[in-house]
DNA sequence: GTTGACTTTGCCCTTAGGGCAAGATGCACA
DNA sequence: TGTGCATCTTGCCCTAAGGGCAAAGTCAAC
């Protein structure tokens, strides 16, 4: 029998993370002394830790790994291997979020070196008063949920464009998207996938988005809520407020763009002149009324 | 200004931790009303906001942040730079290390998919008792941290082995290395580096191992704690004791071995036997006398 | 005036232990 | 047999970055 001492040496775990594991019923002493309490350790449970300890190294919790040591018990190997193969993909998955983290990363180092300021890019961001002539649009307006937009845009431009050549229309400007969700960024669900034709025929609607704030992103997507912010400060400033739907543009086609930095989206945001609006003046807490 | 929720929308960061940011200091609002104390932001926050958001996926801590948004203000772009590439270091190692768990967690995979139990490996770790004889060697003992162990270790084999040439000495045996800490585990600091060789002439030391339990190893010192826990189990069963400093024989010059699986390393614990032995019999607690 | 949405503070909870303290115990040595 | 030191016990508080919930106050629209 070993102390909690010399068990932990053996193991390379600490006495107090062996109370721990006692504690959570991740492993037990093969005996406590009941006259002081003192733990004592068989050498057959070294390979219960040592097991314990591999499956940490795959970042398994505590608690996952408990319930694996009792499959393995039940010898039910499947429920083991398919752990381990979770883990597998979610690992896999963390390595890949990594690298693009590194390749962010990289750019901003890059930026700093030529002596910019880190978030000087916001500045790049350019932000123009338009007015969008009224169109028509052959749309599919739906529910969806933000996991699945990218796969909803697949689908529905297909049937938009399909309708399009089979009634010989006439297209006038790349697919767009509408989010009418009441929350600014497009994380909401009630969407609209459009296009903007020639002919006005059933099936197509008018939209008038009037007087709009227009930016033109270049590149990843990681950005649009920078976008966002600098919409909404460029309005405040001005003197504009939100009066309809968001929409966006995509000049290139997602799905066909190898490279996120080769994307080109527009993101209009309809506007009309605030009522109160008083040059040089920044409204007030209370006052405003967006949305 | 944007209320607590509108700001927190629009950066896609929960009100809670907005609050939450305040309290430690990395943002605080623009303005709290003394009278009901709602938080109010303005539209240049945003930009603050957003690069806490950055560098956060950058995995730093809101501490570290606080210190670059300080950074930051004060225009010491060096710092923020070098902060950015240590980060980018760090995100590299992990990438890594994940890297190498996900070669491990491969391994056993495949070895579950092969109807063997995970830890099967156990049961192949052979162990022996064998009676090694005298042997002269040739050696360096010094005090080692154990994470410049590789570098000593390229640094006194060269020492030894420029040695041997120069003196026209007959190596009879790979370099092996022993560990005169107490710690069971070679983590502690007392090393010898040690070659043996045919002849007896000064700088040479006699070593008589005796009766030595050996285990060959084949691959990662990853499972080098399994190998000890094994010795020290057989030892147990057998009724035998730790008699002297643990020592390894690196067959394969792990210098020189491009992939881990090709090293074969010796694992030799002097043991004398107990003198309480009583066969079948399992020591009680207190009884036993190890270190 | 009412209702529902929003905001406030306060408290407890999370992971996997680390650190420290006081007191009990075991073991080696004189 | 006493002493000193290493080891062991339990108990309490601490971590990072918020999440969840509750009670109470407030805002804005109808």
């Amino acid at each position: 029998m070993l102390s909690i001492g010399e068990f932990s040496k053996i193991c390379k775990v600490s006495t107090k993370t062996l109370r721990y594991y006692a504690e959570v019923g991740l492993i037990q002493p093969d005996r406590v002394d009941p006259e002081n309490g003192y733990r004592y350790y068989s050498i057959e449970q070294l390979k219960r830790m040592l097991l314990i300890n591999r499956l940490k190294s795959y970042h398994f919790s505590l608690e996952e790994i408990k319930g694996l040591l009792e499959c393995e018990a039940d010898q039910s190997e499947e429920k083991f291997c398919l752990a381990l193969t979770g883990k597998k993909k979610a690992i896999e998955k963390r390595v890949q979020d990594f690298k693009e983290t590194l390749d962010q990363l990289n750019n901003d180092i890059s930026i700093l070196k030529h002596g910019k300021p880190i978030m000087s890019y916001l500045e790049s961001i350019d932000v123009q008063l338009v007015e969008v002539p009224m169109m028509y649009l052959l749309s599919i307006r739906k529910m969806v949920q933000e996991e699945s937009l990218p796969e909803e845009y697949g689908r529905c431009f297909t049937k938009l464009l399909r309708k399009i050549a089979d009634d010989k229309l006439t297209m006038i400007a790349p697919p767009m998207v509408l989010f009418h969700s009441a929350e600014f960024t497009p994380f909401g669900l009630d969407i609209e996938f459009a296009i903007s034709v020639k002919e006005y025929v059933t099936g197509t609607r008018d939209f008038a988005p009037g007087l709009c704030i227009k930016t033109t992103l270049n590149g990843s997507y990681s950005e649009l809520i920078s976008v966002y912010a600098k919409q909404r400060e460029w309005a405040e400033k001005e003197g504009y407020e939100s009066s309809n739907a968001l929409y966006e543009v995509y000049v290139t086609d997602p799905s066909q763009v190898s490279k996120e930095s080769e994307l080109i989206t527009e993101i209009y945001c309809p506007v009309k002149r605030r009522e109160s609006y008083e040059p040089g003046k920044i409204s007030r807490p209370g006052k405003e009324n967006n949305q």
